[in-house]
Parts: structure tokens; C-alpha cells; sequence
DNA sequence: GTTGTTTTGTTCAAAAATAAACAAAATTTA
DNA sequence: TAAATTTTGTTTATTTTTGAACAAAACAAC
């Protein structure tokens, strides 16, 4: 019973009953329960089943063709908090950019019956707009495995024959001294060649990632229109982003 | 016991019981485990078995079909054959197209090992080879929702920028007195582009639709260079293909 | 809050499987 | 037939997988 026979085995059990634990499964597979807890921790990193404790359950399967390997939860109210916001300043008829991050991809949820086209590099986003009222025109390029999304030089050329009101992206560092920074190149040249093509450009940054720096540096705090973040930012920082002449939304 | 001889055996095994391991094959080929090993490695990089440790196991067991579960599972079996047909012309290096086809799709087990470079518009092919060997390059444009692709004006300009050895692609319908057809103007086109684009086109046409016509004639039997079917197509329909110059595969 | 139970994560050692290196056998080629 | 090449088997080292033991964390009951 090596791991590939186990693994179908838990997976046509969680699909068959809903739900299992761990205890019943090390009994079915006739293996420790340590290892039962290693596959389901794979399975579920591989998106394919939702860790529950002392189990596992099933996942929904409408969704989870492209879904991050639960990247997106990590501070997700507090994400969820910026999209409501940023969603507000969507208009009907809107033609918008969304990058890759994984705050924008919670954007979805809240545009899914707006009359709006979204471009985009992102695979998780598309998958999440496949069901959804909205007109959703792919990138294309070299895929990402990692990143779930579509990079490179023809991705860029591909943007650039795009214009478009409003861009919403994500980023990994900023800060009033350096501007914004990234831990990637690909990213960061997404990032400008999108903030090129577009009328009004929406960062999403949760407060943590205020006033930090990562090791690439691409762009001055001009790139953006509108800084939207949550409510858990230090209110001096706020101000001095504000004093700096940033439109800040919280 | 001859190399050809072993692999035989080890594929109808494998069929006849799902999955297999080293030390049972070893014993019933009467050879060493280390050859068995070199067998299975090289079976799995053509994408006949899945290796597994320890063994190995039939390609349809091991990917998940949980992933994008939906209608491809009808002529599975056909469609299996046509693939498997498919996936030993690809060679390492090689940079082949695959259009958004159901039969197409299923190719996407067979290669998973491979290294080579698919380009496709076709949304399932893409989550499918997420996790795979296979460097992957996604045609841009706009998505159509019903068909999980992308069509367009936008798709076809970006399959021009791009040139391949190998197309593998589906046809609605296909008869030797009109040529091909299709059900929609969308998926003729893609096609037409593909081909313009490729050293030689496999045509991936499961015996049901042989002889069989679709509303939109879009293209004459020369678009492609060799048509891949299954056996069970009727020994007069095949011989007439190939009297009429078609290089056929069943 | 605290206590006790359950579940999880980590570390470590044993077992299993694999890859690598090299010798032996079989096959092909000259 | 002999040399060259390929294929196979054996041994050894490396890697991966597994289960056990125990500490840490999460949870439930009080």
C-alpha cells in the first residue's frame, strides 16, 4: 500500500462520505495514523481536500480547479475588508485590470454580478469569474506553475494591447522612503506594464505590509492613484502616507 | 525474454490489475528488479504507466478525476487509445499545440512526464499540466465561459507569435466528400490558426464522428497530416480513408 | 481562568526503494 | 570470429518513506 493507492483510497472515501478522520482512515489503509495525517496534509495542500481536525473533509468541486493552496485565507478578513472597499469603485461598464495576488483574487467575490470585463493573469481569478456575469479576458504567455498565473515578455505585449479605467493589484512591499518593491522580477514588470495601460490605478495592500521592503525595488509611490487598506493600520503611518499627498481608503 | 517482450507483459499486467510492483514483475518476468526499474521508468516517460514507488500503476487510476470532473468522460475508453496512439509520437523537446477538445484533453495524462512545451487555449488543459513535468504557454484572449477556452480575434493573433512541431487537435465532424466541420465558427478558426502554425497536425477523431458532418464546413482533409482514430471503426470507412491518401493510426 | 483530553508537529531511527557504479552476459557489427 | 556495443545483474550508497516517541498546540469541560 504505497502512497499513490492511499491516496485514491482517501480521496474516493471523502468523496463517497463527505468527510472523514483520521482514526478510521489509518484502520481502512491499514497504515499509523502519522502517516494518514502526512497524506491528508499533501491532499489538502494540493487542494484537494479541506484539513479539518482530526479529519479531512470534502472540497467543493466547483472551485477547486485553479484554487491556492490556502494562501488566500491567511488574513482573510482583513483582505476581504480592502475588496469590499475597492469593489465600491466599480462602475457598470467598467473595463479592469487584476493582477495576481492573492489579495485581488478575493476581489471576485464581490464583482460576480457586476456588468464589467476584467483582464487578467491570474488562473485562480479566471476560474472564480468562469461562473460569474462578468467578461473575463485571459493574458497569455508562459504559465507560472508556482504563481498560478501567466508571466513574461508576451504576457507584457499582450497587456499592452489592453487600455483600461481601473487596475487593482497587489504588492509586496511599500514604503514612503523606497516606493514599492517586490520579491520578483516577473511580478514587479506585470505590475508596470498594467499600471501603463490603465486610467486609475488601485493598489491592495493589507496593513502589514506597510512600510516593508522587499529586495527589488520597481517603481515610485506615483505608479498608483489610490491606496486602499484595512483598519488595522497604525493611524501615524496613515497620516504620513496622507501628508505624502497618497489617497489612502480605510 | 526480450526487452519489447517484457514491456508487453508489463502493460497488459498493469491493465489487467490497476497497478503493479517491482518485486511481483521482477518475479514474473523472471529478471532482476533493476531491470524492471529501467522497464518502468522508460514506460512511464512514454507516458503508458504511471510509476509509482514501488511499482507503477494504469495512467487513468492515478490522475485525479476529481479535478476538472466533467462531461470528458464519455468514449473514455476510445478516447484513451486515441491518446495513448498520440502521446508516442511526441518526442522529448518537442513544442506541440492542443486545442480545447474532450478527446485532446485526455492527452494531457500521457504527457505529464514529458519535457516538452505545450501551448493551448484550452483552460482544463492548462489546470491539468499545473502539476506536471510539461512547460506550458496559454494562448490570451477573450474566455469562453461554456467551452472553459479562449476564442477570438485576440487568441488567433497570439497562436501567430508561436511555431510548433506537433498539433493535436479534436474535430466535430469529418467526411471524405466535405472535409472538416465543426459546430461553432469560434473553435473553426482556432483550428485554422493552429494549423497554419505547425510542421505536422495529428488529427484526434474518435470512429463515431468519422463520416459524420457538422453545419460550418471550415477546412479540406489537407489541414492535417495524420489522423488518429480507435479500432473500432468500421475496415471499409479506414480503407477508404487511406485510399484517398490519408495517413491513418488506429 | 485551569485541567485534562485530543490532535498535531517534530525528531529520530529503521526499513524500503531507488540510483549509481561497475562487472557479466548477450547482442550486434565489422 | 573477435571487437564493440548494448543490455542486464549485483553490489553499494543515497534517498524516501514510515512509525514511534514525545513535546506543543488546540479544544472541551469545568
Amino acid at each position: 500500500m504505497n502512497f499513490q493507492h492511499r491516496k485514491r483510497l482517501i480521496l474516493q472515501t471523502v468523496d463517497e462520505r463527505g468527510s472523514v478522520d483520521v482514526r478510521e482512515l489509518a484502520d481502512l489503509l491499514q497504515t499509523s495514523e502519522m502517516t494518514v495525517r502526512r497524506d491528508l496534509v499533501q491532499l489538502a495542500t494540493a487542494g484537494l481536500l479541506y484539513r479539518t481536525r482530526g479529519g479531512a473533509m470534502k472540497v467543493s468541486l466547483a472551485t477547486d480547479s485553479f484554487r491556492f493552496a490556502n494562501k488566500a485565507a491567511l488574513n482573510a478578513d482583513r483582505k476581504d475588508y480592502i475588496c469590499q472597499l475597492a469593489a465600491q469603485e466599480i462602475q457598470e461598464g467598467d473595463v479592469i485590470f487584476m493582477d495576481c495576488g492573492s489579495t485581488v483574487f478575493r476581489l471576485c467575490q464581490f464583482i460576480r454580478n457586476k456588468r464589467i470585463a476584467v483582464v487578467t493573469n491570474s488562473l485562480p481569478v479566471v476560474a472564480e469569474l468562469l461562473t460569474s456575469d462578468v467578461t473575463v479576458n485571459l493574458v497569455g504567455g508562459e504559465v507560472d506553475k508556482d504563481r498560478q498565473a501567466i508571466h513574461g515578455l508576451i504576457a507584457e505585449e499582450h497587456i499592452a494591447r489592453y487600455r483600461a479605467n481601473r487596475a487593482f493589484m497587489g504588492v509586496d512591499g511599500i514604503s514612503l522612503e523606497h516606493g514599492l518593491s517586490a520579491n520578483s522580477e516577473k511580478e514587479a514588470s506585470i505590475t508596470m506594464a498594467i499600471a501603463r495601460q490603465t486610467d486609475k490605478v488601485y493598489l491592495l495592500c493589507d496593513s502589514s505590509k506597510l512600510e516593508t521592503n522587499k529586495y527589488l525595488y520597481f517603481a515610485p509611490l506615483s505608479l498608483f492613484d489610490v491606496l486602499i487598506t484595512d483598519t488595522e493600520a497604525k493611524p501615524d503611518v496613515i497620516s504620513a502616507y496622507r501628508k505624502a499627498g497618497i489617497t489612502l481608503i480605510n
